[in-house]
This record gives structure tokens, C-alpha cells and sequence, in this order.
DNA sequence: CCCAGCACGC
DNA sequence: GACGTACGTGCTGGGT
């Protein structure tokens, strides 16, 4: 029997989205049909807990089934102009840095075939292989080696440019504007349900999860995520929320206070290791502190931290024991979890949902301690998982009564991306924050940082 | 059709 | 002594 949606997670490929529905006029509440509430459960039953007050099936899963529809139905309209002018500029760099490339190589080769690259840059231009990591099929050449390499030939930040360049053509320039539905003629997602690991939901055909934001071109192709006439776009992300969940799960007095307080927490982190004011801390202090609290929840180790600052490892080592030693709690919380899951075999999220570590007792080290890091990783981020996906249940039932032409679009993990009508802005910002914010309360206040603006790039 | 290598997001 | 930061999707190249 054919699937009716791919709402449960692209296992079969090709499977009907939401948007095909519409046009087919099939039903999109197939969550009503007892088939489908079937196929959720096998997916999730083995996560359901004791409690019967609260479960992740009936409670969390089931309700957001229908808003996940209707977002992929609503879908977002795109600026094909802006996208396609960017296309060409795109396209005729990416064709000069390809001419500057031969002419150094002193022949033609594919810059987009890493085998054929690493003979031009090691055999032909003799660059230095020092210190760079290998893959199975030798050198890596890689964003962080060719920073290692920076500098040792000219053609090393062409390759870069090059990079970044296709990437952004042939994933995001190229592929959007086709997948423009015609009849809509906005994008419509797949939102998985229940593809991931952690509870994360995650999203394809195309991917809206992993639109480009860091670098300023990125930043511009963003700007291509627009509104219907006379609506706006809020954008609402919490803030920090992996810290704020695991300070609340291991009840750190230390972190707790400072969230309740509000302060800047990498500072705070940064003026407690070194032992000074919180206004005397370093660009550098604090950039070293960020890199730790956002590694803490992956179970990161001196190598990775010393890699991600200019620390060396055995000064990683130690600022990472101090942070640890600072923070008491937190230290418990990680050896705690690591031991429930070597007596349980599993790990779970504040509301039970659960995920299995076959090889958290494996004799093979190296499968042990990337089990371990995953036993920390998931309830903190399938935590905020969950948290996020009641707040967009409770959005999407109230959203009308605020806003009746306002519409949950997007998510992305910590934000969500919604589209209402220009008189509606200010009433539906204050709800959406109040929402999240409330949604379920933590021994710290979870902050949400939310704005406004004609597209996606230039929310303010 | 599948895997490797790479790069985008959180 | 060498290495090892969680979770995803999707592109191109290259081999079967």
C-alpha cells in the first residue's frame, strides 16, 4: 500500500509530501486515519513512559502531526529574482577562479573533484602535507586544512572561494527556484518526524534546516526567503537553550543563578575560570569560555577544545578540569548519565523520550566513548526538542485567535520562522515570545530572542 | 546505484 | 602515541 504522506520520515523515497496532497486532493489530516496513528506508534511506543499524565505519543507527537501538515502546506514564498541575479554573478566567478586555477596548475583539471585537486596541489605544486589529517584515500583538503595550508600557495584561497562558491549555486541558487510549486508558487518542505535520533525533527526536498546564515553571501541567499504582499516575517529562536536544559538537568547552582540573573554566560564562565570581574574579561577569555559551554554538551574533549581555540591541549586539558571543578553539578550530571546508560543500555529526555546505545558497553574503546558522548548529547538536545515541539503545538492552537491570517512557516531546531500580516506584527511577536518562554518551566528562565523584517536575511 | 569527500545548518 | 564534538541533508565525482 502506498504511503499517504511522507510526514513519518523519507524511508521509502519518493513518497507523496504534503504539498503533492493538496494537489491531488487527498485529505491532509491523514493523522485522523487510524493507520497513520499506527504507524507513529511503532515508530514511538517504545518511548512512551509509566506516566500516564504525560506521553511523548499522545501528548507531544500525535497533536504536532497536524501542524507540521499545515506548515508544509503553507510553505514560503521565494524572491526567484534575487535568487537567480545571484545565480549569475555566482556563476561567472566560480568560471574566473576555475581559469585562475589552471593557469597556476599549468593544466586543466575538475576543482570540484577532490582526487584530481590533491594531485595538482601535492604532486604538482608541492605543497606541504604537514600536519594534515588523511582520509582513506589520503590528505584531506578540507575547509580546516586548507586553513593549515594558508598561505603556502596562492591557489589555496581559490580553492576556498571556489568551495564556497559552488556550494552555494548548486545547492541553494539552483535547486530552490525549481522546487517552486506552481501551484502555490511558494516551497513547501518534508518536515521528518521521526528520522532522528535525538527527537529533532528533521527536513528535506528541499532542506530549509540548513539555509546558509554565516558568512555574508550566505547571509544573502536568506534574503531570497520572503513574505506575500503586506506581511512580515518574525523570527523567534531560543537562546542558548542547550546550557539553559543541562544547567537544569544537573541543577547547577553556579550556571543557574547566572541565567536567573540574566548575565552574559560565556563571560561569567570565562570571569570565574580566571578568577576576574565579569567586566574585565577578554574578547579572547570569552571566546575560549563560549567554546567550552557549547562543547560541554558534546561530551568535548581536550583535542576538540584545543583545536576550536588557540589553546594547546594539555592547557585544554586544564581549563576544561576548571570549568568542571567549577561547575560541581554539571561534572555529577555527566558522570551520572554515562553511568545510566552503561547499567540501562539507554538514555532519555526530561519527558521520557528515549534512545537505545548498543555499543555503550562495547569492548572496543573507541565505540564505548563515542557511545558516552552521545548518551550526553541526546537528552539535552532531544530535551530542547521537545520543549520546542510543545511550543509549536500551543502556537499553532492559538495563533488564530491572535492573528487569524498568521501562519507558522518554518523550524529550525531553536527558531521557529512565522509570516503575519503587517497590522498583526506587534501582537503576534508578544505572543510567540510569551509562548515559548512559558511553555514549560526549567529551573532557569529560557529566553527567546525574536524580530522582524521583509525576508529571512534582515530580520531586526 | 552506492560510497567518499565535502559543506551547509543547529 | 594518536586521536575522537552531537544531530541532520544534499551536492559532485567516481566506481560498480
Amino acid at each position: 500500500m502506498q504511503p499517504i504522506t511522507d510526514l513519518i520520515g523519507p524511508k521509502g523515497k519518493k513518497q507523496l509530501s504534503m504539498a503533492d496532497i493538496e494537489i491531488n486532493k487527498v485529505s491532509p489530516y491523514a493523522c485522523e486515519d487510524a493507520d497513520y496513528t499506527w504507524r507513529l506508534y511503532k515508530v514511538f511506543y517504545d518511548r512512551i513512559h509509566e506516566d500516564k499524565m504525560f506521553n511523548l505519543l499522545k501528548d507531544i507527537e500525535m497533536p504536532l502531526v497536524k501542524v507540521l501538515a499545515n506548515m508544509e502546506l503553507t510553505g514560503i514564498k521565494i524572491d526567484t529574482k534575487l535568487l537567480n541575479s545571484m545565480n549569475k554573478d555566482l556563476t561567472k566567478r566560480i568560471k574566473l577562479i576555475e581559469k585562475k586555477m589552471y593557469k597556476m596548475a599549468g593544466e586543466e583539471f575538475n576543482v570540484a573533484s577532490p582526487k584530481q585537486l590533491k594531485v595538482i596541489l601535492f604532486e604538482k605544486l608541492n605543497v606541504s602535507t604537514a600536519g594534515l589529517k588523511k582520509t582513506k584515500t589520503g590528505f584531506s583538503t578540507d575547509a580546516a586544512q586548507l586553513e593549515k595550508m594558508k598561505g603556502l600557495h596562492p591557489i589555496i584561497d581559490l580553492i576556498s572561494d571556489f568551495r564556497e562558491y559552488s556550494k552555494l549555486k548548486n545547492t541553494y541558487l539552483d535547486a530552490l527556484p525549481e522546487l517552486i510549486n506552481p501551484k502555490t508558487g511558494r516551497v513547501h518542505t518534508s518536515y521528518n518526524q521521526a528520522v532522528t535520533a535525538t527527537g529533532r525533527l528533521s527536513s528535506s526536498e528541499p532542506n530549509l534546516q540548513n539555509i546558509p546564515i554565516r558568512t555574508d553571501l550566505g547571509r544573502e541567499i536568506r534574503k531570497g526567503f520572503i513574505t506575500r504582499p503586506g506581511y512580515k516575517l518574525i523570527g523567534a529562536d531560543y537562546s542558548q537553550v542547550e546550557l539553559r536544559i543541562i544547567s537544569s538537568l544537573a541543577s547547577d547552582p553556579k550556571m543557574i543563578v547566572s541565567f536567573q540573573k540574566g548575565e552574559d554566560i560565556h563571560k561569567r564562565t570565562a570571569a570565574e575560570i580566571h578568577g576576574v570581574d565579569i567586566k574585565d574579561v577578554t574578547f579572547e577569555q570569552r571566546y575560549q569560555a563560549k567554546a567550552i559551554n557549547f562543547g560541554i554538551i558534546y561530551g568535548l574533549g581536550s583535542t576538540g577544545l584545543a583545536k576550536s581555540t588557540d589553546l594547546t591541549r594539555t592547557e585544554a586539558k586544564k581549563f576544561i578540569d576548571n570549568y568542571l571543578e567549577l561547575y560541581k553539578e554539571i561534572k555529577k550530571y555527566l558522570d551520572h548519565t554515562k553511568e545510566f546508560a552503561h547499567e540501562n543500555g539507554y538514555v532519555e529526555t526530561l519527558f521520557k523520550r528515549r534512545r537505545y546505545l548498543p555499543d555503550i558497553n562495547s569492548r572496543i574503546p573507541f565505540m564505548q566513548a563515542a557511545a558516552e558522548r552521545t548518551a550526553i548529547n541526546m537528552p539535552v538536545q532531544g530535551t530542547a526538542a521537545d520543549i520546542m515541539k510543545m511550543a509549536m503545538i500551543k502556537i499553532w492552537e492559538d495563533l488564530p485567535s491572535i492573528s487569524p491570517k498568521a501562519r507558522l512557516l518554518l523550524q529550525v531546531h531553536d527558531e521557529v520562522v512565522v509570516e503575519a500580516p503587517d497590522a498583526d506584527i506587534k501582537k503576534v511577536t508578544k505572543f510567540i515570545k510569551d509562548t515559548m518562554e512559558n511553555i514549560y518551566k526549567l529551573k532557569v528562565p529560557i529566553k527567546v530572542d525574536i524580530e522582524s523584517g521583509n525576508n529571512w536575511g534582515d530580520l531586526k
